[in-house]
DNA sequence: CACTTGTTGTTATTATGATAACAACATTTA
DNA sequence: TAAATGTTGTTATCATAATAACAACAAGTG
């Protein structure tokens, strides 16, 4: 059995997470021993924690502030823990407030703002993150007028990224070139189904996830790519070259192996 | 009107609202700055937020893993804030996972701790907060198992009190001392409605909000005082001799002004 | 007294904020 | 075209404040 010495190894992982509640290292530290202890004296928090002596007492101060340790009127005094669920829903009812107040804010700001149309014509952007493409992506699908086309190798998003679809007006035409499909196909919707190019699947690149080009309306386009190591880059733009080289693109594959 | 040289005041203030979900001073104020221009160089940047140029990019590109901001690739790069709403939901989520996983491990190490009973006998507890008292003190109602007392002169916490105390077996007596009230009293509730004695009344204190005392099972018993200025305090203990002390209290209470 | 507790003040250490210097490139001007 | 000027993006360096760590001491306890 481990028996750490000083702050045990797992201890410190969990301090991590409990620092973005707003708790300092020697807070979380001190809570976790606490816990372990359920009800100590400052010395016994000090050894069972590994935080000095002297810094325990702020430390216990500052967290009987936000609730999360009652004191005794002792001497010497004994500090008890909150329970863990009730302590983390208060840390974390503070920082939903914020965010709720911060979110009215920047709200306010941003309608405020003379917002150019979005894309500024010959631009490209960099898009990163999954969660952030993915967003993007589903508004950008979601303002489809007349036509949608995709190449899709992406597996993950394949879900959503059909309900979304479903959801458009009845005019837009629909076609996607991708390498499976189940399930009905919408009637909107023309599907074609191809095995991806050898050029792609030789790639020296080992953990390739997705390979995506989303062409919206012939005058935004989006494109996805992204490997484990590296995680998903998107670009997009509303620029006439960008469309147009992948609608080439779309075209090249659309013929590709007939 | 006033217009800030550097920093605008409000967006100070916003930042750190903007600090408890994880961003720097820096990062909330490029962000902000980026929102009221919606789509920015560095340079421009630098300029509406205060930061300083050179801070800008390391800033920026920070806020482009948090998936706060796009890029474009032109050159001079422009830069394009995520909407508020998804910004802040972006951030909270992971604010929220953290917690999670904190809650996960926390609730481990507090069920694996070999838990002495609550109270530990002649310990007189401190507990501070209206939120900590308020948690503890429904679980001690909940747990009570053959009589209930109290003294209640706190209007806040009524409904909810009443509420709990509805929700306990029938066998368990309650008898409550307060200054006024309304609706049906249930079945096993006795209610003595008295106007809070000359001594409290005329305190020095200014903003008296509440002075409370519960007996369950003649075992426990925990008070509660509070004033606007110092907030709320409470004393929580089973030693005999607090349970007694305000055992006598009570009774005073009861026969007083008879 | 010997020991522990609680308190204070001072000193590292780190994270963050701020400034300066630079190379690369584009733009202007003679 | 060549030189001067200005901008961008990058890097290095410095300053400041938050946090952590330590040392010293007075008060309390057995």
């Amino acid at each position: 059995m481990y028996l750490m010495a000083e702050p045990a190894a797992q201890a410190v992982a969990l301090a991590e997470s409990l620092k973005s509640l707003g708790l300092t290292k020697y807070e979380a530290l001190v809570y976790i021993a606490l816990l372990q202890a359920s009800e100590a004296t400052a010395t016994e928090i000090h050894e069972l924690s590994g935080v000095p002596r002297a810094s325990v007492y702020p430390v216990l101060e500052r967290l009987s502030q936000k609730q999360l340790v009652s004191v005794s009127n002792t001497s010497p005094r004994r500090f008890n823990p909150e329970r863990p669920d009730d302590a983390i829903e208060s840390l974390l009812r503070s920082v939903e407030h914020d965010a709720a107040r911060a979110k009215k804010n920047l709200n306010r700001i941003y309608s405020q703002s003379a917002r150019r149309e979005r894309g500024d014509q010959e631009l490209i952007w960099s898009i990163h993150g999954g969660d952030h493409i993915r967003l993007r992506l589903l508004e950008m699908l979601q303002a489809a007028d007349e036509s949608v086309r995709i190449i899709f190798y992406w597996d993950h998003l394949k879900g959503e990224l059909v309900e979304r679809l479903l959801s458009l007006k009845k005019e837009v035409k629909i076609e996607i070139i991708t390498d499976g499909w189940s399930g009905p196909v919408p009637g909107q919707v023309k599907v074609l189904v191809k095995a991806p190019p050898m050029e792609i699947q030789k790639e020296p690149v080992t953990n390739w996830q997705a390979g995506c080009v989303f062409i919206v309306d012939k005058k935004k386009a989006m494109v996805v790519m992204g490997s484990k190591d590296e995680g998903f880059t998107a670009l997009y733009s509303e620029s006439m070259g960008f469309v147009r080289f992948f609608t080439m693109y779309w075209n090249f594959f659309l013929n590709w192996g007939q």
